[in-house]
DNA sequence: AAATCTGACAACCGCTGTGCC
DNA sequence: AGGCACAGCGGTTGTCAGATT
């Protein structure tokens, strides 16, 4: 964040205009920050020519005249990634918005507060009131838990439910384009492992950092402290486990979700200890150097 | 037809975290 | 170290259009 901008020239007392935004007004700021990008923006308002305070610019800028912004109604499958979000992150809006492109924070948390959240409790109390709402909604839900798993003996999640299970055939909604097949990759000779982020970890500080070496999974956190997760050569995902002063064997489980985002979870010593996904949606991107998409390194 | 209600969305408010001085 | 200015976030309120009475 850039602070204590020498080049700002806050209004003196001057009476900013509230309430709605005008069209003239809108194309003022526009113009101005498409023009010169919006530096400070209590700044802003003065050399757009505006009766607005900067903060006031700087939310109509993003919640509305900021270009990419898709607006109109929610799809049902941003509503299931909301709602999925939402279980895992909670209130975090901003977080859940980095998932869903052309959304902003304010519009998804208006829909949770005026739809979602209403549609969720209709539901629970209208057909089974204990039941949790699954995270992944249009997924098998045979693998990922959203819970740490009870003490009990044995309980690690077999080899067989590894990475090889990933599939897009697990992906029943047809309608998603470019899911990718971790198989087919494989066989063309692409690295078909993405390096993994949970989301939980990412939230931490800005120093995350995922190290992959050739195609094994290493889980970074701020700390220093790594997880291998898993092999893909060999399909192997139970492995040599550091965590805090955590060590020892630890196994994951992982599939794509309905809409592309690759769901994993971590356990040791049948403690879940990580729980994460991130956005396959273009093979591209798995293919290729990994980049900044919506904010997260993979 | 007018008054009232309701829901969706836009905008505001207050707080927190951060960098600079 | 502390104050200041700023960006960002989440909760809350205001506004308005459409539905209902």
């Amino acid at each position: 964040m850039g602070m204590g901008c020498e080049h700002c020239e806050p209004q003196p007392k001057a009476k900013f205009r509230k309430g709605l935004w005008s069209p003239d007004e809108d194309q003022k700021l526009k113009n101005y920050v498409l023009n010169y990008g919006h530096g400070c923006w209590s700044s802003v308002p003065s050399k757009a020519g505006l009766q607005r305070n900067g903060k006031s610019c700087r939310l109509r800028w993003i919640n509305y005249l900021r270009p990419g912004l898709k607006r109109g109604v929610f799809t049902v499958q941003e509503e299931d990634t909301i709602m999925s979000l939402h279980r895992l992150l909670g209130n975090k809006w901003s977080q859940i918005a980095i998932h869903l492109p052309g959304r902003t924070d304010n519009e998804i948390k208006n829909h949770w507060n005026s739809y979602l959240k209403k549609k969720i409790t209709t539901v629970k109390e209208g057909f089974e009131p204990n039941k949790e709402v699954t995270p992944f909604p249009n997924s098998s839900p045979k693998i990922l838990k959203t819970t740490p798993p009870p003490k009990q003996p044995n309980s690690q999640i077999s080899n067989s439910e590894s990475f090889e299970t990933l599939d897009a055939s697990m992906i029943t909604d047809q309608s998603v384009p470019h899911i990718p097949n971790p198989h087919s990759l494989k066989e063309n000779h692409i690295n078909p492992l993405p390096k993994v982020l949970f989301s939980e970890w990412l939230s931490i500080d800005g120093r995350n950092i995922v190290d992959s070496v050739d195609r094994t999974i290493l889980l970074g956190d701020s700390s220093n402290r790594t997880v291998l997760l898993g092999d893909s050569s060999t399909s192997n995902n139970s492995g040599a486990f550091e965590y805090g002063n955590l060590q020892g064997d630890g196994s994951s489980v992982a599939e794509f979700d309905a809409y592309g985002e690759f769901h994993s979870q971590f356990e040791y010593e049948n403690q879940l200890l990580g729980d994460g996904f991130f956005d396959l949606s273009s093979q591209d991107e798995i293919c290729s150097n990994f980049s900044m998409i919506h904010d997260v390194i993979y």
